[in-house]
DNA sequence: GGTCACACCTATTTTAAGCCCTTCAAA
DNA sequence: TTGAAGGGCTTAAAATAGGTGTGAC
């Protein structure tokens, strides 16, 4: 079986399960002549594909260059890698930085204990969120943070759920609509477990 | 017993292989006939990690086909930098990314191109992390390091595309070191045009090698090719940013191209270019020279005229030549391919062919031609106010309200550790 | 205090760059004020603190030992953000004057004698500054690495600016294609005068006066 | 194996320009 | 299939400090 031969990040690709297959499929399409490397406990580097194997092993003896492989041909090859943990922020919608706000009124500028109250928002991007809104609308953060309200966790939760819900039905007919013309369209709903 | 796990101490190789000839059992490394025995095999981490640094060394210039010089010079550096007092008490990590780094350095001291990307993607290292350690060798050691030369990047770069008669269709194959020659022309002018400082340089090199491919045969077929489907055909991967540089590069090919007399009614955009770019690149030299003449005088007069109102280089950013040109930009835009889109100003109009541009337009926009892309499209509004820090001497009195309305009530402590109660009950 | 060269601007009412550099008279002033950005400063409160009890009183504090050891407190005006760990030192971060963050100290402490802890306010100290401003031409990064490599760092793959560690005022630039500047740090030991007002921020001004005729050189292809 | 002396993660601020990644809108 | 847009990371400096990685002794 033909091995993945991509730049991806491994960790990328080890995180979208579900994906797997069909990256496999193309990557296996696409065949980019990328060696796939694994360095080996020892510091040797070792390079899969058949093709592509080189022998790393030997230590001593004079170095005989294969003129054959392609990729290492005139000495090097440029490879682009870019590692990089990935990290993405759902957008806030007006509610939800409604709820943003409300969050401060009630506790404060305790990013973590906002977390809290948001399930889906780390305490990151609440922070990002606040020097966002520091930036943009310094006077709502200041209002909100002057008008304190009573921290009530049970209400601010539904009062999100509510929105969150209110949020997906918003998304939900803006995509039928625009896939009603279509006729049968993708059923592809959205199969978003989204953690 | 087991295996040993790690190389022969004697010279770094990983072929151990148990020896049954003796009653008891021993390991023999298979490269240097070195007996490995126990008390060999107990050496302390560190030595090990020595030793798989000085293997990540070796196999980095036997798989990248590296002079003897430059592996000796590899090792004598790692031997030095290894137990440099900066790096003694360093994570494992970075130690293994010392040995990458090491390779760099003697690649760029021998003249030998490479990226940092190689390295790191050949020993799976974090490229962040490659670059820390680098910059920190760099520094502890003292050491100069001439930058890598792009130019000298371009050779293996091309060699790394697919493109030979065996292995795709005749009207897409093409000559490797022509593909180089035009790549490395293209390179020279993008950089002459302030389309490389700044950026990583891999994609401009894929961006500059698919404008050559096209340019080498600029027949439809080969046009109708994307950058994308180009490299999917020449079976390499596509940097994310080669599609940006591209159009960097297509857009100062018509921009040049315009100043060529028999280009004159011809329409030129980013997509047609390339049956140009031959005519471009051969008198680019004097369509620069040109260019940049008029790019200076513009400046100086600037200059002088903003002298006045400057300063505290914000307020004045107003001065005409950098804000004039983001708003005629568009049009030139425009003349170059899409055809509705950025109508200010002058050109607009006519759909048909608005590329003639007299000298009088051009010499409102000849600023903008050859400024870096950041300077070109300009943050929105980044630096605004200046100051009023001056009322502020730090000595002031500070009143009991303000600091007030941060602390809370009793009540709203007793409410704030009931609602953390629940918090922590539920999660 | 006229600027040299016939500059008729006056960027501020103060203009501290000027001040005590008879040495620049034929070579002109740049005519550009870094403006500064950020100011980080250290002061001692001199008690131990129980952060447990500061995070649950004070509303605009934040408190997770599990990730940071500190308390994380904000006040509006100045806009600052402060550290403030057990053992009573504070860090301060965010303002934009020495003056700005004097001043956003002393409310932090304030706050925490509030809050019933015997804070003092002991060696007050302006620990680093961002400056930045702008050349207005661009410049060829890799030319000013060629000609300056000890000084110079500049590896496009990672970072698109180039890194200048300068020696003479112990500061760090970052110069980026744009023309745009960005300069950092502040000598500590070398100005050992009165703690107050120790114009640090004259190393900023003068890391630019030297930096500014170096780029000037880089500005053509 | 414990002490010692580092490194270096978490965190805060701020600017610069480029890049990555996602989403959504025109071709 | 493209891009545009927007958010979040990269780099530098500096203090603060617990927990832990790291190697020498």
């Amino acid at each position: 079986e033909p091995e993945k031969v991509t730049l991806e990040s491994p960790e990328k690709a080890a995180e979208d399960d579900e994906e797997e297959l069909d990256n496999e499929e193309n990557v296996q399409e696409d065949q980019l002549l990328v060696p796939r490397v694994k360095v080996a406990e020892d510091g040797s580097i070792i390079i899969d594909e058949e093709s592509l194997t080189v022998e790393v092993q030997r230590t001593k003896g004079p170095n005989v260059v294969e003129e054959k492989d392609p990729i290492f041909e005139r000495g090097s090859m440029t490879t682009y890698s870019s590692f990089r943990k990935s990290s993405y922020t759902k957008p806030w919608s007006n509610k939800e930085t409604d709820m943003f706000f409300l969050a401060i009124s009630m506790v404060g500028t305790d990013f973590s204990m906002i977390g809290q109250l948001f399930p889906h928002r780390a305490r990151t991007e609440i922070k990002n969120k606040f020097k966002k809104e520091e930036r943009a609308n310094s006077w709502r953060i200041d209002k909100a943070f002057r008008e304190k309200k009573p921290f009530d966790i049970e209400f601010f939760s539904q009062l999100l759920e509510k929105v969150r819900a209110e949020d997906e039905k918003m998304m939900n007919s803006k995509i039928k609509s625009s896939k009603i013309k279509p006729a049968k369209g993708k059923p592809k709903a959205k199969k978003n477990s989204s953690k | 017993m087991m295996q040993p796990s790690g190389p022969c101490p004697e010279c770094g190789s990983s072929q151990i292989v148990e020896d049954s000839l003796y009653s008891q059992t021993q390991f023999v490394c298979e490269d240097c006939g070195a007996v490995v025995s126990e008390g060999l095999l107990t050496t302390t981490l560190s030595e090990e990690k020595h030793l798989n640094g000085l293997q990540r060394i070796r196999s980095l210039c036997r798989i990248l086909r590296f002079s003897s010089n430059i592996e000796e010079s590899s090792e004598v550096l790692f031997k030095k930098a290894y137990y440099h007092p900066a790096f003694l008490s360093t994570h494992t990590e970075k130690k293994e990314a010392l040995a990458g780094c090491c390779v760099l350095v003697a690649c760029r001291q021998n003249d030998w191109p490479i990226t940092m990307g190689t390295i790191s993607y050949l020993l799976q290292a974090n490229g962040e992390v490659m670059h820390k350690v680098y910059t920190e060798l760099i520094q502890k050691l003292h050491l100069e390091t001439p930058p890598t030369d792009l130019t000298q990047l371009i050779e293996s770069h091309c060699n790394s595309f697919n493109l030979s008669p065996s292995s795709c269709p005749d009207l897409f194959s093409e000559d490797t070191t022509r593909l180089a020659k035009r790549a490395s022309e293209l390179l020279e002018l993008a950089d002459e045009t302030w389309l490389v400082t700044g950026r990583q340089p891999v994609p401009i090199l894929t961006a500059v090698t698919y404008m050559s491919w096209l340019s080498l045969r600029p027949v439809v077929s080969r046009l109708n090719i994307s950058l994308i489907n180009f490299c999917k055909i020449a079976k390499v991967p596509v940097p994310a940013p080669a599609s940006k540089r591209l159009i960097e590069l297509q857009d100062v090919l018509c921009k040049l191209g315009q100043g060529l007399p028999w280009l004159r009614g011809v329409k030129l955009d980013r997509k047609s270019v390339a049956k140009y770019t031959e005519d471009i690149l051969k008198h680019r030299g004097i369509l620069l020279r040109q260019a940049m003449r008029k790019y200076e005088e513009e400046w100086e007069n600037e200059q002088k005229c903003s002298s006045v109102s400057l300063s505290d280089s914000e307020e004045d950013v107003q001065g005409p030549p950098l804000k004039k040109t983001k708003l005629d930009e568009p049009s030139e835009g425009a003349a170059s391919g899409d055809q509705d889109k950025g109508v200010s100003s002058n050109t607009s109009g006519h759909k048909g062919k608005e590329v003639v541009l007299n000298s009088e337009k051009k010499k409102s926009q000849c600023p903008s031609l050859f400024l870096p892309p950041c300077l070109q499209n300009p943050h929105p509004r980044r630096e605004r106010e200046v100051v009023a820090e001056l009322d502020v001497f730090g000595d002031e009195e500070i009143l009991d309200s303000e600091i007030d309305m941060y602390i809370r009530t009793p009540e709203e402590v007793q409410a704030l550790c009931q609602a953390q109660a629940k918090l922590t009950k539920s999660s | 205090m006229a600027l040299p060269g016939a500059s008729p601007f006056c960027p501020l009412p103060m203009t501290p760059m000027t001040p005590m550099t008879p040495m620049t008279p034929v070579s002109e002033s740049s005519g550009i004020v870094p403006q500064l950005q950020n100011i980080v400063s250290t002061v001692n409160l001199a008690c131990s603190l129980d952060l447990k009890s500061i995070a649950l009183r004070a509303r605009n504090a934040e408190y997770n030992p599990k990730r940071f050891a500190a308390v994380i407190m904000r006040i509006r005006e100045p806009r600052t953000t402060a550290l403030i760990f057990s053992s009573g030192k504070m860090v301060c971060t965010g303002a934009k004057s020495e003056e700005q963050s004097r001043l956003a100290a002393r409310k932090y402490a304030r706050v925490v004698q509030k809050l019933g802890f015997p804070a003092k306010f002991l060696d007050f100290k302006i620990q680093n500054m961002v400056g930045s401003c702008d050349v207005r031409f661009p410049i060829r990064l890799e030319g000013l690495v060629l000609t300056h490599q000890q000084f110079s760092s500049y590896e496009p793959e990672l970072f698109p600016g180039l890194i200048y560690r300068m020696v003479k005022p112990r500061i760090v630039l970052l110069i980026f294609v744009s023309g745009k500047v960005v300069l950092t740090g502040k000598q500590s030991h070398l100005s050992v005068c009165i703690p107050l007002g120790a114009k640090e921020r004259s190393e900023i001004y003068e890391a630019f006066e030297n930096i500014y005729p170096i780029l000037k050189g880089f500005k053509k292809v």
